[in-house]
DNA sequence: TTGAAAGCGCTAACAC
DNA sequence: GTGTTAGCGCTTTCAA
């Protein structure tokens, strides 16, 4: 439209003069209509809660990729809703989105199934079913569980717990990895596992602080809890403070996810780090890739994590 | 499409039956193309960064309420830019949404300008520039202002700061609006009242750190703290605790917005809570009936902050 | 009850 | 270098 050389310049500077007076705004529905499902290009992003730090980080490192190569990004939120879900995934091929980075639910499978059924490219992201085998870059929280117990034992603990997620979350398998492999890891290291060191607790406060509670019950005398994400782990500390158990000297408590709030001294929480802006940069950057070479993206990739050591695992006080 | 009963209801379900076979699904650019600027209604939500909490919470809301009455909600995040504030319009505008929710940057005017001149009904929300006398639904920041100056003194404190945002925050109405009130309310208290007790801090909890040192030199003695944000306090406990100054015994200190982590006991960081998840389902709701109306938007309505007292302001250990 | 046709706003192709 | 036209996929209207 502006490159176009066969007009005059006389011309087009008067074209223009005229657009700016009429207040001209093009109308990207028909433009769109016009040229198929290309030149506007969008990548549609479907994510649980946008409240959710890490979603909302995923999506502004998505946004930012996503302008330097001129793509926008939809945003899809599905509530951990899996009827929302499937409604989002139909908006955006109603849409005619160009691609999507999705991190779905995992209460349906209908989403990749309408996606491959209408060639949309696309890439999962976060953490993927266990049978899926097309692209993504996903966190490696196998890896992540084996730095927690690794980290645990050396500080000194030996009796440890994994406070998991809740039934509410049990079709998705991030939290089943976890768990899965701090069982894994806990054996590997030579201790002894029974399945009441894992306990139902989940993603907030309150889970991790009634979880504390339980903790002592079943797994009498345990000194090293891992916390299937942060705000449990915050919930452990603070049941933990209210019975005067003292974090990092009786027990050492670390969690998944650092946020900025855990390393105030205060709180000064272990937890595991993980990049999730770079693995929506890196996600995007790949199905850019994808879309404009007309393939279906094939990459897959897992990203490690990293442990941040902080007070909350001084354990004996060392 | 589906009420139209012209059609048999044999005829129907053969052709629905054809369109699932042929995984048929609409492309609502067309659809939207011959329709004009409704049907599939959208509302435009301009924001200024997705992973601030408040931001997340309010798309959330709007989100919500949006559905309930059949409408999508097409985020826009500016990253506080100006340029991109007036792309995110621009692009709304070439999508000929159906209304404009924003929260703006208060970096350019041009925004209302455009959609003013598009007569895209809109509604700001938040926050407003000062001469803004469109339709609104706003935290009500002077009566925050009052409430924590009356608190602060209620507990006992006489020397007050204010911990305000940086430069970079300037042009943003919201700061302006609590840092006049605060002043003005600590005269209508008959306190004395120095610009040296504004201190210029930011929104982060190391401009806090930083600030709070700033504060013991420029007023010493200070004995209350009230900060433009939650993060900006939590600096100040944790630039006081390691200075050895008891936060809500020597100093009281207190935010604004409440996040989850002010009620750990660790923290206890009184707050001025402001109903953002309601703001935006009010705003919402305004502006779908502007909408169904045909009208544009008139509401102007503030609402009131809460105060959440905690720990960090029990001074003197009352 | 169904089929046919027009036209939404845009752009690419073609004729002038 | 410029004007004209066809057609993207849909919905609405009008004719059969």
């Amino acid at each position: 439209m502006v490159e176009d050389s066969r007009i005059s310049d006389e011309t087009r500077q008067r074209i223009l003069q005229q657009a700016r007076l009429l207040n001209y705004i093009p109308n990207s529905a028909a433009r769109k209509l016009r040229h198929g499902r290309s030149k506007i290009s969008v990548i549609g992003f479907l994510i649980n809660d946008i409240t959710h730090p890490f979603y909302s980080l995923m999506v502004q490192a998505a946004e930012k990729t996503a302008a330097r190569h001129g793509y926008e990004i939809l945003v899809g939120d599905t509530q951990w809703n899996p009827a929302k879900e499937v409604a989002e995934v139909k908006h955006m091929i109603e849409s005619r989105v160009d691609g999507v980075l999705a991190c779905l639910s995992e209460r349906t499978r209908e989403s990749t199934g309408l996606l491959d059924g209408f060639a949309v490219p696309y890439l999962m992201l976060d953490t993927t079913p266990r049978e899926y085998r097309g692209a993504c870059v996903v966190n490696d929280l196998a890896e992540a569980s084996r730095i927690a117990v690794s980290h645990l034992i050396q500080v000194g603990c030996r009796r440890l717990a994994f406070l998991a997620a809740d039934e509410s979350m049990a079709h998705f398998s991030a939290f089943t990895k976890l768990r899965e492999e701090f069982a894994r890891a806990v054996r590997a290291r030579g201790l002894p596992f029974e399945p009441s060191q894992i306990i139902r607790a989940g993603l907030s406060i309150e889970a991790g602080q009634s979880a504390f509670e339980e903790a002592l019950r079943v797994c009498p005398g345990v000194e090293g809890i891992f916390c299937v994400n942060t705000l449990c782990a915050l919930g452990v500390i603070e049941a933990a403070d209210r019975r005067g158990v003292r974090v990092g000297r009786e027990v050492a408590v670390m969690g998944v996810d650092d946020l900025d709030i855990c390393s105030l001294s205060r709180i000064s929480l272990t937890t595991i780090r993980q990049p999730y802006d770079q693995l929506a940069e890196l996600a995007t950057e790949y199905l850019v890739g994808a879309i404009e070479n007309g393939a279906a993206p094939t990459m897959r990739q897992s990203l490690k994590p990293e442990l941040v050591a902080r007070q909350s695992t001084r354990f004996g006080n060392r």
